[in-house]
DNA sequence: CCCTAAATACCTATAAATGGGTATGTACTT
DNA sequence: AAGTACATACCCATTTATAGGTATTTAGGG
């Protein structure tokens, strides 16, 4: 039987030209396509699936929480992200989350072949792939907790990323300013930062919002 | 004659997937590709081409550098930008330089098939582009001279943008905290903003550094 | 030689951000 | 019932940034 590949990507010409690709290379593979994340969600948590390819930026929402929902499901199925961006943090994140690959999207196709048709775990160890600076096996938990920010901190460093300050973001958000400044205290000790250019550095080095 | 199409992208995937996706939509096409600006300069230096559909950060390198020294070989060919980033500034610093059309990531293969296939201009107005607030037209060199920075302005922007305080500046630079203050001074006034965050907002959705 | 742009540097004052506390209520877990 | 995470909000003090001036020097163009 055709091994089952689910694959989520918001990019129309990407999607369709990875499909395309697949068909081509691939020996027998049954692929279905999703271009955004509430249309791939009821999908899987219906129909069967061996193969789970996903961004990490799905119409401007968290790729992991999709895969998160999606291994619920699918707890045998591989998962493989396909991401532009290489953070030691997103790739971290994802071997927790028990992610069989990890690749960038410059991967060859032939490499993404081998990795879908491979039996055994390939868990990051690709040929091409990016080595990372820092060791990969982390003090677990140290490093999830230091950045572990609450839905209203993110929400906080949005509207610090985009030029308003304190008092404007408590307007925006119905809190008084001492709440923000809370917040942000919060932040940049968690963060272990000291100033609003540090933190808009970190958000986007590991990629917060895309 | 096949429409002889060249594609420079850096995403491997993405690159063969757009080509194939191509192969099947299009009806006779003659397809290039290069993931790599530097091989694709030698062969747009030597061979013909009709349609250039380029990315705009290949291999780290300003895609508009690339699509400048291409016009200087084919001034009559096809200039087709697609992009994941659709900021303003660069929708309309494409304009300027003559491209035919800026697609975001997302656009549909028939409507990307559509803009090459036509003959006529199709500047920037394919059914599904996303629309920019601003009036497209600019007043020409008043927005150029805005923001005219200088070369010291811009290295102090750098270092904002690195988390740097303007006492670390100051030190780095071996000038005065003071010149600092004068030159973060002159550059929110030119940019019209009134914080960091705003300035680096401002860095990024110009490009200013990549 | 005059004019301008650019870099340098200071004064003054206000606004904003940062960092140290403490505190309360709510919600969720064990 | 106790513990934890989170959001809320204030106190305090210090540092940093912003914004208005003015001023000098250097380099280059007309």
């Amino acid at each position: 039987m055709p091994t089952k590949i689910l694959i989520c990507d918001d990019h129309l010409l990407f999607l369709n030209g990875l499909a395309e690709v697949l068909h081509k290379f691939g020996s027998a593979y049954a692929i279905t396509l999703f271009s955004d994340s509430k249309s791939c969600y009821t999908y899987f948590a219906s129909a069967e699936v061996d193969v789970f390819i996903c961004d990490l930026n799905i119409d401007e929402r968290d790729g992991f929480e999709l895969i998160q929902q999606f291994k619920k499901f699918h707890p045998k199925a591989k998962v493989i992200i396909l991401s532009a961006y290489f953070e030691e943090f997103l790739v971290q994140k994802a071997a927790r989350m028990g992610v069989h690959a990890f690749l960038p999207k410059e991967t060859p196709i032939d490499e993404l072949v081998a990795v879908i048709d491979q039996t055994s775990v390939t868990l990051f160890n690709a040929p091409s792939i990016k080595k990372s600076t820092t060791p990969f096996v982390e003090k677990d938990g140290e490093q999830l907790k230091k950045f572990s920010l609450s839905a209203q901190e993110k929400q906080i460093i949005r509207l610090i990323i985009e030029g308003k300050t304190s008092k404007e973001i408590a307007n925006a958000l119905f809190i008084s300013k001492s709440t923000v400044d809370t917040h942000r205290k919060n932040i940049n000790k968690k963060l272990e930062i000291s100033n609003s250019s540090s933190l808009i550095k970190f958000a986007h080095e590991n990629n917060l919002f895309s």
